[in-house]
Order: C-alpha cells, then sequence, then structure tokens
DNA sequence: GCGACAG
DNA sequence: ATCTTGTCGC
C-alpha cells in the first residue's frame, strides 16, 4: 500500500500480488480528505485511517502487508508499518527510502547489507537494490522476523530501488492522484469509515 | 539552543 | 508527500 496526495485529499491505493510470479492480482483504493499535518514519527495518524479503509476492501487479505514507512525502526519502535500490523492483527513489512531514526553501514554493492542498530539494538536492514538508486531501509513491522523480511523484501525485487508491491503500490497512487486532478473523479464518494 | 526528522 | 527541467546511465 501507499499513498499520495492531491489539495485536502489523500488517496491511499493497495496492490496485491502473487508470491511466486509477482504478477497483479487485485487493486483497491480509497480517497478521503486529509484530516492531520505530517509530523515526524506521527505518520500513522495521518495515513492510518486511509490505509485501515483501503485494506478493508480487499476481500481476500494478501499474506503479508508491505508499508511505505517504518516498521519498528522508530524511535517508539512503533513505525506505521508496525502500529497499522498491531491495529489491523496483519503481518507487516516496513520498506523506506530515508532513515528516521538508527544508524547503519552504507552498502554499495548491489544486494549488499547492512544492520540498521538504534540504541544497541537491530531494528532493520540498510539494503542495496539497484546499482544507481539509494539504499532502502527494510524492518520488521508486526508478526514478521528480522530475517523473513529480509528475505521476503529480497524476493519483490526487479531490479528496481523498490520491491514490486511498494513500486507498484506508488505507481497506482499516483495514477489515481493524476485522474483526480483532471477531473475523472467521478465516484467523489469518500471512503471515511475511519 | 541547534540540527534531524518515514511520507 | 508535492513543486519542477534537464540530464546521466542502463
Amino acid at each position: 500500500m501507499d499513498c499520495s496526495y492531491f489539495g485536502d485529499r489523500i488517496i491511499c491505493a493497495v496492490v496485491v500480488l502473487d508470491y511466486i510470479t509477482l504478477e497483479v492480482t487485485r487493486k483497491e483504493h480509497v480517497i478521503q480528505r486529509v484530516r492531520l499535518p505530517y509530523i515526524p514519527t506521527y505518520l500513522t495518524f495521518r495515513e492510518g485511517c486511509a490505509m485501515a479503509s483501503a485494506f478493508e476492501k480487499l476481500e481476500r487479505k494478501p499474506d503479508v502487508l508491505i508499508l511505505d514507512s517504518c516498521g519498528i525502526n522508530h524511535p517508539r519502535r512503533s513505525g506505521m508499518a508496525s502500529y497499522f500490523g498491531a491495529v489491523m492483527d496483519h503481518p507487516t513489512i516496513g520498506v523506506s527510502k530515508k532513515i528516521l531514526c538508527g544508524e547503519g553501514l552504507v552498502p554499495t554493492k548491489v544486494g549488499e547489507y547492512h544492520e540498521l542498530v538504534y540504541e544497541e539494538e537491530q531494528v532493520g536492514w540498510v539494503l542495496k537494490t539497484s546499482k544507481r538508486s539509494n539504499p532502502i531501509i527494510v524492518s520488521p513491522g508486526h508478526k514478521v522476523s528480522m530475517q523473513s523480511c529480509l528475505e521476503i523484501v529480497g524476493h519483490c525485487l526487479k531490479g528496481h530501488m523498490l520491491p514490486e508491491p511498494t513500486r507498484l503500490a506508488h505507481l497506482y497512487a499516483a495514477e489515481l492522484r493524476e485522474e483526480l486532478k483532471a477531473g475523472k473523479g467521478h465516484q467523489t464518494t469518500f471512503n471515511e469509515k475511519y
């Protein structure tokens, strides 16, 4: 899942892929009004409601959810991936492009990775996924081990900076944003259950 | 007080 | 996240 914005609207897009083939199985989305500003370490309160509504639209839930955010690599060990996973009681993994907290060696060769450490504790990984892009941060969200999150994200890589689920959700969210901008937002129906 | 700070 | 042109590299 990933979110994009347009004016005072937030668009949350979710794309489900088959784990073996990485082919898209399902796409859903919701549009809501932005209710809170972005405040570092409190991202869940800005995007959480839209994500919950989008996730509930899936008749069949995926085995694991990858979010564009932090997992346990967070000052309170509760990045949006962890928080959302706990609230929805569903396995999650956090994938981000910048470090919110913690530090680790910088991987330089594709496939290379290092531990992301925060307060003497490993909270994730710094992974080099493509030649030109900066490494990405991978961390356990909820009900996924430190080892598993790395394996799962690694399996979803196709030579791009981001794993396919995140990359495709990002593209879909951007596509929906353009449609809204073009006025094609016929279905002005907001899904604001949360 | 200063700098950092997921999206 | 969003605004924004060209540009370097696969």
